[in-house]
DNA sequence: GACAAAAGTTAGAGAGGGCTAATATTACAG
DNA sequence: CTGTAATATTAGCCCTCTCTAACTTTTGTC
């Protein structure tokens, strides 16, 4: 269905989706210096996208993404969000940890799981137990649970 | 702290700690046919982790796992039957799409995140409204869910 | 104990991703 | 309209991981 990318050039395709915002146009130095990256690293990974349809990219021109690098962008950077608010305000991780898991995470799931992840969270908004000050803040349950979880074989 | 390895010397630590069981011993042959690899595949990456100290390996010879490999095998291997039981019992996915998933997102996240995982299923174990059938069998909530799901904005 | 079959390794090549140094192009200031 | 600074690309190298084909070592059978 959708081109095969590599987590790499799925990173690009996110980058250049954020740092094209509104305008849609991106230099290849903003791309560098997002991913901290080098140039030249830019300049393979641009003609490896353009290749697979995934962006317009004429040499010494500026970037933008076509219709297919648009809905694969947003595929990522929607995994990379429900992941990294899993982590975060589920999980209880530090919104830093939450986002680089989340940032390698979300070349490692597919659709189907991100969308059950996606109807879990809003589900878990709703369970009055399991909601935030459930999981994370009730320190009772949480030594409770942390007993319970040996059974999952912790290290 | 443990040796930096990349996913896929983590995918032959796995395999060979899941073949040698409590005999202790694999044979390349068996390292390849599980991963689905090529033999001389198997010898490059018996080198490169005997180099970091995480097997006993000499050539022509059978493999074990060091101390240090059977702590990082473990650990890998927890991650992975985590992430898989989060996703087919607590999302609902089909076992083999979990069992997928997890093979990759087990080399994409750390201890911490691992254990919040860990204290989170057994929590929700205990939470009568999250527990299976809570999310995943009762239609009506899914439904109500599902709609709630578009703030996170799908696709 | 010799000799085939099985198992393992070496050799050589290619894809993918990254880097630095050198070269080319574009853009803008004078 | 020309030259320099900024930007982008090419060239060449490295590393990781994979493969097939060819070679070596071990094993086990007679």
């Amino acid at each position: 269905m959708s081109e095969k990318l590599s987590a790499s050039l799925e990173d690009y395709l996110e980058a250049i989706a954020s740092i094209a915002g509104s305008s849609g146009e991106t230099h290849a130095a903003d791309i560098a210096d997002s991913l901290g990256v080098s140039r030249p690293s830019v300049t393979v990974a641009l003609r490896a996208l353009a290749s697979r349809g995934m962006i317009n990219y004429r040499p010494y021109s500026t970037v933008s993404l076509t219709e297919d690098g648009r809905i694969r962008a947003a595929s990522v950077l929607r995994k990379h969000r429900i992941v990294s608010r899993f982590f975060s305000e589920i999980l209880g991780a530090d919104e830093e940890l939450a986002d680089s898991a989340a940032c390698r995470v979300e070349h490692a799931i597919g659709e189907e799981i991100t969308d059950r992840l996606v109807e879990f969270l809003a589900f878990i908004d709703n369970c009055p137990m399991a909601a935030r000050g459930g999981f994370q803040y009730e320190s009772e349950n949480r030594k409770e649970f942390r007993e319970k979880a040996a059974d999952y074989g912790k290290k």
